[in-house]
DNA sequence: GTCATTTTTGCAAACGTTTACAGCAGTTGT
DNA sequence: ACAACTGCTGTAAACGTTTGCAAAAATGAC
């Protein structure tokens, strides 16, 4: 019950209060094996009595913690990121730390002088879907890095299985009965976009699929929209799109031209962020375990703080996919599809 | 170029490079106008030559203040806060303040367990939707409070304009012709429900309209997937939902049932977040601008921290209804709109 | 009861800043 | 030539902790 206006309370007051030295109070508080019981509880009353709160600035500035991790993000906008976002919350508060959070907006500048801002103000840093390249992170001002959505030699990380996610989706397209599939491809520079890409590859080679690489288009609702005629155009009888975000605009200009999904075309997306199962027809997606992903990163980042080992380790997140219902049968010859109304953009 | 093993340098390996005492570093930094020109630009030139960037546990220890902010949200995974977050993180930033970011979970006695750990930490603290009572508020371990979405006697606030925002739905949709319309109330204790039926109420009186109000449901998509139905029932032939991801929830399940909209029910939603336009059809709702809010949030909250003043002001933000196509004229009596396949659901 | 050992405690230094105060040089006014 | 400034700089205290070291107290062995 610490009155309004009153001075917090500091070490001192509580030792006054306990009658012991401020030493004894530290003690009992960060090292209880070193006091006597019967001191502990008197500190340890006193100290509650007071509404006692060690002041982190100065503890800090001793022990060169700061009790803060930080995380960056491309984009706070981003869905995808707001469950990993949630879960290394979490996890960083279960560990009593706080989170410091910035957004990068997406490029590469801005999140160098983030880092830079940051560094000195946390024990540690993750870095989802970094933009900077591998010699800009080597020599970061701040060693204790983990990355997430991203493999650089030498800096602990946490990624999807991207390949195996894709090699269900492929297979699931190819129980369907589907031969001719398109991938739509996010950026080029985007590490997730290359590990998907060998994944497509490898599962259409296994299975004798044809493979068409459609894009990049832009990762966004937007990038899905302008790509839906073109994924129309490809002669293609499924789509995999880089992510949810994509498919769903893919879906939507699709819905807006009388195109059927999955009657016409089998849709495919990737992460299963919210909105996938929001949808009409609700989104077939590979399921990337985010929440988790952030917990993980951060449990990884605090075994580094401890130890300081764990340099290169990597851990490999389990994708699984969700099937929904823009998925099914490619259209027979038989029983052609209507044809599309015109384009609405263009009226 | 801090090399990476290498100690941060600190304002005495300035002082010393320069051949100044750590006064004139710490002024030539801080208060330029004190130092002699040319003194400041050697102490300029060491500080950056050697990379130096100031303690900032050492600066809040004497200063009493940590140049940190705090964000409290009630769901880190709900889009309505992600702008909140996204505006308020960049204009801390401009102002050289790093932010925390917590997620209450939507239960009280989270909020003021975060609250009582970031006192502390934080020079300010914004508190989006808060769940606690007025009376926990105004005996909150710090008084440098900002509230968004809510009003507090005696607590500065950004809210939004929720009765105008009403108003504008209400008018559109009598506009269109609708003569009776349900509100999809949203949690009983929100501070932005009562504000909506308020509105909801003055516009729905002047304009002669019959209203009704269903719920209270979830505020998510799956309270509008439960609600489908009865808003079905009601008879009415516009529906205003508490905020979008009850539209959009109402949208899907109307849509599997076969129910066209606008066609058969026009479907209102509110805050215009990114799914609202990435549904088919894209969703009429009333916008708020949540980005702009962060930003005058924490300005209000720096202004707060400079001056000491403006205790209970209150930022009242412009709502704007967005018409897209989920609202129409009403279905007429001559062509009736046909039967709705049955509940999904139950089979 | 004494000594050796262990447990418990206190003193004081350190962490990296900011800032009140004092001092010192140069300038101006008489 | 002296006083009173002004402008710039340095010294040292303070902020609230943690922790090495030494002192004190308690315990055990004889």
């Amino acid at each position: 019950m610490t009155l309004l206006g009153a001075q917090p309370s500091t070490i001192k007051d509580v030792a006054r209060a306990a009658g012991v030295s401020v030493a004894t109070v530290s003690r009992a508080l960060g090292a209880p094996g070193m006091v006597h019981d019967a001191t502990r509880s008197r500190v340890l009353e006193a100290a509650s009595s007071l509404g006692y709160r060690p002041n982190r600035a100065a503890r800090s500035l001793i022990t060169g913690r700061t009790g803060n991790l930080g995380v960056i993000v491309p984009d706070l906008g981003n869905p995808y990121f707001h469950s990993v976002l949630k879960g290394a919350q979490a996890r960083a508060r279960a560990a009593d730390h706080a989170v410091f959070v910035a957004d990068s907006e997406e490029q590469a500048g801005e999140e160098a002088s983030l880092l830079e801002a940051m560094a000195r103000q946390v024990d540690g840093l993750l870095l989802c879907s970094s933009r900077l390249t591998a010699r800009a992170l080597a020599r970061a001002p701040i060693d204790r890095l983990v990355l997430f959505g991203r493999r650089v030699h030498g800096v602990p990380s946490v990624v999807p299985d991207s390949a195996d996610g894709m090699r269900q989706a492929v297979t699931h397209l190819h129980v369907l009965g589907h031969r001719r599939i398109a991938y739509l491809a996010g950026p080029r520079r985007s590490w997730s976009d290359q590990q998907r890409r060998k994944g497509l590859e490898a599962a259409c080679r296994e299975l004798g699929i044809v493979q068409s690489v459609l894009g990049p288009v832009s990762p966004t609702f937007a990038g899905g929209v302008e790509a839906a005629d073109p994924v129309l155009a490809s002669g293609a009888t499924a789509v995999i799109a880089y992510n949810d975000l994509v498919a769903v605009g893919v879906a939507h200009h699709l819905a807006a031209r009388g195109v059927r999904v999955p009657e016409r075309l089998s849709l495919v997306g990737f992460d299963d962020i919210p909105v996938a199962s929001m949808t009409t027809p609700p989104l077939t997606t590979v399921a990337v375990p985010t929440e988790a992903a952030g917990r993980i990163a951060i449990e990884l980042l605090l075994d580094r703080l401890g130890r300081g080992d764990t340099a290169g380790s990597c851990f490999e997140l389990p994708t699984s996919l969700v099937v929904r219902q823009s998925t099914g049968p490619p259209p027979t010859r038989s029983q052609p599809s209507p044809e599309p109304r015109p384009n609405p953009r263009s009226s």
